[in-house]
DNA sequence: TATTGACTTAGAGCTAACTCTAAGGTTTAT
DNA sequence: ATAAACCTTAGAGTTAGCTCTAAGTCAATA
């Protein structure tokens, strides 16, 4: 299968812009062409779900340069692309840490307000706040 | 207690540009000051804890200005607050779970790569991460 | 053949969130 | 009293990741 690069946008979800942009950087360093207009093949693709795995991790458009890199290296960068892939894990672990930490900062602070507005005035759960919440969340500058 | 802005900043990881830059917003809405010169206070200190909280589950700095100026209206907006508070909840559970994803994108990379170093060469096991992988994460374009 | 519409490029513009610089004020130590 | 070490501001600069515009090419249709 074929693809022009509106289409595969429209299937990606993705704009052109963002497509050409990518190619700019050289995340797609082999897409064929036909009169000067870029020809998208199955491996392309596939190949662009994997950016979106990686764009969706947080990687930043460099180190997808780098890993495409290695790619093309073939045989000979196997280990380092599994150390990049390794890195990416921990990545991926320690941002999923943070948000769960930050998880019960928000359920609490949920809470907070429930009772506040049971109890009509923030008054009168900002004792209870204090006391179950990690973070004093209401504590605005007066 | 009493702290300068660098003595702030320092305590949570922050810069003074930062600090700064967030007070320009609009972020700390009742800082005191003596001779022009910012005297934070523990509820000062507390509210930029709760900041931070916001910026670590990706919250914009626009939004948060939003949250501070419903503060800043007392108890009449702690419905407004609270729906707040909970879109936030929806969004951190959203980042999670699209991290939770990808984390298994991830895993099955890892799993391929060490396949393939051990068997020396990644044609070895194109066919088995096939099987097994979401993504088909090495179709390189060729 | 002329127009339509999708493609191309280079490069400018945009937004977010800082990050820094320049010019100046104030407090403290020698 | 003068230098060091803070603080202040306005506003410029930076980086990332797009997003868009202008000018042009090319293939297909009326």
């Amino acid at each position: 299968m074929e693809y022009t690069i509106s289409e595969i946008a429209k299937l990606m979800g993705v704009s052109t812009y963002t497509l050409r942009y990518y190619d700019k950087e050289g995340l797609f360093p082999n897409v064929k062409r036909v009169n000067g207009i870029r020809i998208f093949e199955d491996k392309d693709f596939e190949w662009l779900r994997v950016l979106n795995c990686l764009r969706n991790i947080n990687m930043p458009i460099k180190k997808m340069k780098e890993y495409v890199e290695l790619c093309q290296q073939g045989d000979a960068s196997l280990k380092d692309r599994l150390k990049m892939i390794e890195e990416q894990e921990e990545s991926i672990n320690a941002q999923i840490k943070t948000l769960e930490y930050y998880k019960q900062e928000i359920y609490f602070k949920k809470k907070y307000y429930e009772e506040a507005i049971k109890a009509g005035s923030e008054s009168a759960v900002r004792s209870w706040s204090c006391k179950d919440a990690t973070l004093e969340l209401d504590k605005l500058p007066k």
